[in-house]
DNA sequence: GATGAATGAGATTTCATTCAT
DNA sequence: TATGAATGAAATCTCATTCAT
């Protein structure tokens, strides 16, 4: 189904136009890949079918694209913050969950994690490209937020990486339940939700009564 | 001409031969529905592809019946252990973490979550199904069980469905994880961080110091 | 998923490439609905099977619009005739019976009553359209003729739709006769036919002796 | 799509039951050949399907004998009639026509000219048959008819077989349509359509007024 | 550079026929 | 002898990809 192309990753990547990357996030999260037609794309970015693959080498190539140029920036947003901050890791901890939601809940983007979960059989090069460049880099900030907790007394002895998952893991959840069965579940705040979940972990992790938030 | 379209669940449930159930279920999670040829399935359950539409409708119809024949087994197995059971809740709840993923964790049948998830848009019917019957049911499940430890003292009034949310979903994460990325990534003790998890949880929402595990 | 039903005839009529049309013609005449193969309508239009569907919802769909495009022209045609005409009925309608057959009893289209005939309990939609805009039609123009053959004192007074149903069938039947089962029976001159039925059939009709032909 | 296997009309024709015949003259008549299914043929005739195969060789030989087993009586019976018959042939011609309505219109038998007609390009061997064994047969029969008449001074002098192939037409048509168009088209008396008809005809070919009906 | 008609490989689906029981 | 599950060849239909204009 796919055909590899040993070829390097955001190669061309200056030239290609946005609206084609914008129309194929917006049909692969709707429809998933393989039911996403290039028909749909090429009519939902306004050129025809034959312009795709003046950017892009086929089908698996454009949706490996489009994921790593919406994916990349986001993650960089995210370190800017935590790099810039000062003050109580628990306070941040629970004001980027929150600000994240915030923005990615209500972006396509968010999206990207059900892609990628499921399609990542049939594309062992995106799913590693991604593993390294996003989860492993995102984790790696969560933990770092973590071992300051850690460091400044707010938080117990614990492993951070895998505090990192433990952390994480809700929050991708949170996303890739909106993009698939929360429209078949009673309503529920996932704002509530996320609040909920960080302040249970965070008491969780917590070195005594009285951090609590 | 016209297509029967009447269809009930369950229909014909056992005569299925349980080869193509298998066979259906082992291809189906690894390389997802549209991925998937009937070619592969006949060939592994050792039937001609012909002999499936004996059996089942259509592709489609064996997604959804191979999904509902697996995955309710599962759930009533969990139900009458929670329902025999006596003794601390926090106790129970890890017993069942690390209970589930001992057997679920193994077989083909964790790939299910990733499956639906994944096809949920393009099989609403089976989202539908789904939603209701095993994933609000297995909640009721979790939030009962949160209620009892709250009605008991072990753990703070919080609300049962928003904890239960909580609680379930790193441990789908968890299996939507081993059939999709993980591979890609570091290699890491899952039954850690289901017991790392259900601790820091149990701590977060237990009523005092004393209760902790 | 949902397949799109709501369909007009003639609709996208003029693209339509007419190779296909005549192609289909020919392949369809020959062998009946089912027995004839996408295949060798496409190989005869000179397309690939695949360009029959930029044209064609179905071969269900080409057949009908098949059926349509050919059959409309012909009544046009036998309409101007019959109302530019001048002079006695039944002159007239020996010569429409005469140039009917030499016109088309040498095309592909005098086997287009055989086909909606025998294919009528499958295509109902088709049975339909074709009694109305074709059978109804066409003996409404032979009705108008026996009724001007009444007033003008040519025929005894007889019920023109009945008259023209009988007029009608053995020229109907002579088509389906030659695409079927002739070629199976003696040779014989269907235009002796045509001639010696109209003959006995104005004789029939008409209003005395001194009329007749 | 027939395979042709040199074989004997009618042979073990008196095994055959009569549940499997009486069935495919129903299931055929109602939806032609190739949409006919064996799977329906045999529950109709309340035997497996595997069991048609001990008295049919194939699909096409079961249609094949079912048309000849149907049709042959039918022919007999006619010709009894007309050989036993002393009187006027137009009495006859007349009592024919209306008797033959009365009783094959009723019955499943008046769509095998339809079925025959419609399959005749794929059946050449069912269609030599047909137009040796009844077609040519009962076209001989109303010609003899139609002699006596011309003998009896009751006819014009014409020639026998035309006006045989005439006199028919409009009676096997009327049998073609009632099993094909005539419920897309407006209702009308079939018996009165043949009376007339004949009536028409046996004036049309009449020696002289006197002898009009 | 852009277009969209044409391609054809590959998928699902049907059903007459076979054959072990 | 009768059955009906299993077969597999053949058909329709889809859509990523190409290429003449």
């Amino acid at each position: 189904m796919v055909k590899e192309q040993a070829h390097r990753w955001q190669r061309r990547k200056e030239e290609r136009p946005s609206e084609i990357i914008d129309a194929a996030l917006e049909v692969f999260v709707e429809h998933g890949y393989a039911a996403s037609k290039l028909d749909d794309i090429a009519r939902k970015a306004g050129v025809s079918k034959g312009s795709l693959y003046r950017y892009f080498d086929s089908k698996a190539d454009l949706f490996k694209e489009m994921v790593m140029q919406v994916v990349i920036p986001e993650l960089e947003k995210a370190e800017s913050t935590v790099n810039d901050y000062q003050g109580a890791i628990a306070t941040l901890i629970t004001s980027m969950v929150t600000n994240w939601w915030k923005t990615m809940g209500e972006t396509r983007v968010c999206g990207i994690p059900k892609l990628v979960i499921s399609e990542a059989a049939n594309f062992p090069e995106l799913a590693e490209f991604y593993v390294d460049s996003v989860i492993k880099r995102g984790r790696k900030l969560v933990a770092g937020m973590i071992k300051r907790g850690i460091e400044s007394g707010e938080f117990r002895e614990i492993d951070p990486d895998y505090a990192a998952r433990i952390m994480i893991s809700p929050v991708v959840f949170a996303s890739i339940w909106k993009e698939s069965l929360s429209s078949f579940d009673d309503e529920y705040d996932i704002n509530h939700f996320l609040v909920m979940n960080t302040e249970i972990f965070l008491r969780g992790i917590s070195r005594n009564r009285e951090t609590d938030i």
